[in-house]
RNA sequence: GCUCCUGUAGUUCAAUGGAUAGAAUAGAAGUUUCCUAAACUUUAGAUUCGGGUUCGAUUCCCGGCGGGAGUACCA
């Protein structure tokens, strides 16, 4: 497996974030206002939108004065707008590598991946390659000027170029614009080639949310017309949206629940709650304590998003936090640490007494567990699945919590049965920790 | 308008067409001289509505009602 990103690091969006840094930026930078860089071209994007849509709004009451219908006037004032203008006719100039646009948007992308990166390292994802847009472009470009040249394609008068797909079923596409600069679609055709250039793989997947449903349909078809054998093959796994309580998020408009915010309230709320709990520990450094808060944080994070079945909507509220108690990450965490615990105590595990022990219902029970772990993992994986994992574990967890409860392992007299008790800890513990892994997720081990 | 997705306790989530629909949380009641109570136990509470297929439907099909998304010379 090939962990790829795909950074769309041109096209219009970039454009209006530029255009609006260079309006009413004041040459803000990230480290004049100590913001990270690409919440600081966030902000821009938003400004756009907020000057456009007062732009539109104004023109749009203009034509309606002159007597057009409502939504007549606020198309052609969205056509007509000078900031989306300004912001295409930037696009042009950066396709065509005019010197200043190209050094600004430079600048302005470096500042973006190190606020990225920053944030990835935190997340703890990585990814063994990345693809920037502004690199696999011109190879969609040529791919269509290819397929325009063998007739798969065709140009309007106004020189924009389109697929039609009323064949498949389906509307008309747009591949190229009527100046020749690039669109999604065309980006999205070049990087697939390229990935398949640059790997001997036999199947490509798609992480993308299903608001994409569309597009991935008409690259499908696309590639495919193109003639590339694997068109046809691509996987588009669509993910379900994260819904706040009042509807979508939305990043032109600023309505989103920021990555880092989250991730540092979560890491802030499990200190908190570690403060009172961590009485227990005494001999604990400041150090180990922040290790501590940082991985039950961000596991509450990351279980409560993987917990849910990837491909249907979930609605996350801001303002409620995330649990710590019941079906949780800090759950299956916390039996970790307990079983590590133990396992502490006990030193070297005697695993041929082990083999002489009777067995409880308890024990029973759990070892039925363990031995499903495997099928658990392969279903997981062909269901592209990670809530399944998180759904065994939890089970898991619970089940070795009953048994915790019911019976010792350490003042456990009979030295066969402590023997597979301990056994049976370190199977749980070692089972706990590889599939916490496989969600990205750490456990420490104390709490 | 057209297309797609979706509807399970108050709330957030589970359930290859199969037995009494399973958890968590919020609510009620308990458990600590005992390996970490971020735990454990008990209790009450749900399949949107109407048809159909089937021995059997939360699951599949049709329709109504509700929610979301897409339908851009945005990504």
């Amino acid at each position: 497996m090939v962990k790829t990103n795909i950074v769309n690091d041109r096209g219009i969006p970039i454009c209006k974030s530029m255009l609006a840094w260079l309006k009413w930026g004041n040459g803000a930078t990230p480290q004049s206002t100590g913001k990270k860089g690409d919440h600081l071209i966030g902000d821009y994007y938003v400004e756009f939108d907020k000057h456009y849509r007062a732009e539109v709004r104004e023109l749009q009451s203009r034509f309606e004065a002159e007597g057009m219908q409502q939504d007549a006037a606020k198309e052609r004032a969205e056509k007509e707008s000078p900031l989306m203008k300004e912001a295409h006719d930037m696009l042009v100039k950066w396709e065509q590598g005019d010197k200043e646009i190209r050094s600004l948007w430079r600048t302005m992308n470096d500042w973006v991946y190190a606020g990225f990166d920053e944030t990835y390292r935190t997340m703890g994802v990585g990814f063994d390659k990345i693809y920037y847009e502004s690199d696999t472009y011109l190879v969609g470009k040529q791919k269509v000027e290819e397929g325009l040249a063998k007739g798969l394609f065709y140009r309007r008068d106004d020189g924009s170029v389109w697929a039609d797909l009323t064949a498949n079923g389906l509307d008309e596409k747009l591949l190229l614009r009527a100046d020749g600069t690039s669109v999604y679609m065309t980006q999205d055709i070049g990087t697939a080639c390229l990935r398949y250039q640059d790997y001997p793989i036999n199947r490509m997947v798609y992480v993308v949310g299903n608001e994409q449903d569309y597009h991935f349909q008409v690259l499908s078809i696309l590639l495919d017309r193109l003639g590339l054998p694997w068109g046809k093959d691509i996987v588009h796994f669509s993910y379900g949206m994260v819904e706040l309580p009042n509807g979508k998020m939305k990043s032109r408009e600023g309505t989103v629940v920021d990555a880092d915010d989250l991730m540092a309230k979560m890491i802030e709320d499990a200190k908190n709650v570690s403060a009172d709990k961590v009485e227990k520990l005494t001999d604990i450094t400041d150090d180990e304590a922040n290790e501590i808060a940082r991985r039950v944080g961000l596991g509450a994070l990351k279980y409560f998003i993987l917990k849910v079945d990837p491909k249907k909507n979930m609605l996350f509220d801001p303002e409620k936090s995330i649990d710590f108690n019941g079906n949780t990450g800090p759950f299956v965490q916390y039996t970790y640490a307990r079983i590590k615990s133990i396992l502490r105590k006990a030193g070297d595990v005697d695993l041929e007494a082990a083999k002489h022990a009777t067995i409880n219902d308890k024990e029973q029970a759990l070892i039925q567990l363990l031995t499903t772990y495997p099928s658990v993992i392969e279903q997981a994986g062909k269901d592209f699945s990670p809530a399944q994992i998180a759904n065994y574990v939890y089970d898991l967890v619970k089940e070795y919590n009953q048994f915790y409860h019911d019976y010792s392992v350490l003042n456990e007299p009979d030295s066969n049965i402590k023997a597979m008790r301990l056994l049976l800890s370190r199977c749980t513990a070692n089972i706990i920790a590889d599939a916490l892994n496989l969600l990205g997720i750490e456990a420490p081990e104390r709490m």
